[in-house]
DNA sequence: ATTAATTTGTATGCGCGCTCACAGAGATCA
DNA sequence: TGATCTCTGTGAGCGCGCATACAAATTAAT
């Protein structure tokens, strides 16, 4: 309920500003593309933009000295990144590239502010996107410090459920292809563990694996292991459903 | 700069009000003691206050199954916390307790959300004061993904010592008393390894260890190690300014 | 269709860090 | 001052997960 709340209320952030304020943000905003693996932004950036993913996927990264990459978040197409660039404390510490080619909308951070001033329901919708994404990581972050690879493993795969799962007949599907790699760039292991993981979980009857592609079989298993209420999957994943609307919203103003 | 500004806007949020939003905010709050171990607040709590910490110490935690204790931060006089509140979406999902006895000043959140729709300063404070925490987690989450217990516990001593550093003549001091055993929880380790490596950084010369309390010989070779920059710190730790300032502010606010 | 690049599977050794167990040292309170 | 409790130091054993190495299977590119 309150969950759902908040996956909406992400891009429609914008919906409820007045046209005329849209109209402000979008003759600021720039439109680029950019192709695979190139960065939008990188650490001790002083480009203080905040970013709308109109199109592909975006992987909010820091990579360590010894060039392993650590995914810190996962954006899809309609969601909001790079916000706290409006709290102008930032030197961003993180580094945002495109995971596939990818279209960005950019409004800079001044501009931005300058609408959030006169928009408190927009100001309000920051507050919680932020405080959102807080919550987010300090959940990740208890996963983190007391817990096994294995048990990283399957808290990540209840998260890519909740976000990306789509309910089918033999069990929950996720709607994202992750390779083995990326997987372990997220639970900070090795692609080889993953490998072995993903393949023992198998065997239990938990999980099928294919290439790139997870189907879970027992939703409820996986997230008693690691304490965790199962998430509610539709046969729509909500990242589709974002998506979606956000298609939508932006093709009716477009044509006006 | 930017971040000297943060550390004061952390209590002056409420200095910037008006007297008259003071006096409705003073009216709703209530001032509770807590005493050692006790708790503020719980997982699952619908209590949505926001807290101000009067004195003491708070440790905001969240304990494992097998009864290990995560810290995830440290709350000391004049902060605030619990400011995810504000966001009536919570589940909080963690949990406060009072490291020692305590004095907390909570504020309903309903009570508080009214206050910030009439006073655009404290919403952009709040949002600020969220950001900033969700940043420093951030960068936590990062220290953890690939790094060894040894470079875990340095960033550690360089991030307390940001907070609680005072300069003095052998080196930089911390003004927080930690047991081993807490340092183990806050870097998602063992107690046992928390001694060996302490007693390691000592023979190399970086620190002097006595009982709960550490000198920090070399910031900046410390720093290095898990390569952040070496902060700033002067004779006077963070802490202690915020907590002088925080009393003076309330002294003379309720002699009126 | 062939080549190149990416993804996945598997096995071996080894080291970091956890567990367990115990002892001394320092606090705290009667 | 003695008793109890907390904090710190140290060692032995061991298992998880990393590093390394290699090969097969898919996909992408030309």
């Amino acid at each position: 309920m309150a969950k759902a709340f908040w996956y909406i209320g992400r891009w429609s952030l914008f919906q409820r500003l007045g046209n005329d304020q849209l109209a402000e943000l979008e003759k600021k905003a720039k439109q680029r593309a950019f192709s695979k693996g190139s960065a939008i932004y990188v650490p001790f950036d002083s480009s203080d933009s905040v970013c709308l993913l109109a199109e592909g996927r975006i992987r909010i990264c820091s990579s360590t000295p010894e060039g392993k990459l650590a995914i810190l978040a996962l954006i899809e197409p309609g969601e909001i990144f790079g916000e706290l660039a409006v709290l102008n404390s930032s030197d961003q510490e993180e580094r945002a590239e495109a995971a596939i080619a990818s279209t960005v909308i950019m409004i800079p951070g001044d501009d931005f502010r300058k609408v959030m001033e006169s928009s408190p329901e927009l100001a309000i919708g920051i507050t919680k996107l932020i405080g959102f994404r807080r919550a987010r990581i300090e959940r990740r972050l208890r996963g983190l410090l007391f817990r096994s690879n294995r048990e990283r493993l399957c808290q990540l795969l209840v998260e890519l459920a909740e976000q990306y799962g789509r309910q089918k007949e033999g069990g929950v599907e996720l709607t994202i292809s992750l390779s083995h790699q990326e997987l372990a760039s997220v639970i900070g292991s090795t692609r080889e563990s993953v490998t072995m993981l993903l393949g023992e979980l198998q065997l239990e009857g938990l999980i099928s694996v294919a290439r790139k592609r997870v189907l879970i079989r027992h939703l409820k298993r996986l997230a008693a292991i690691v304490q965790l209420p199962a998430p509610v999957v539709t046969d729509v994943s909500r990242s589709e459903v974002n998506a979606e609307l956000f298609r939508l919203a932006t093709s009716t103003r477009l044509k006006e």
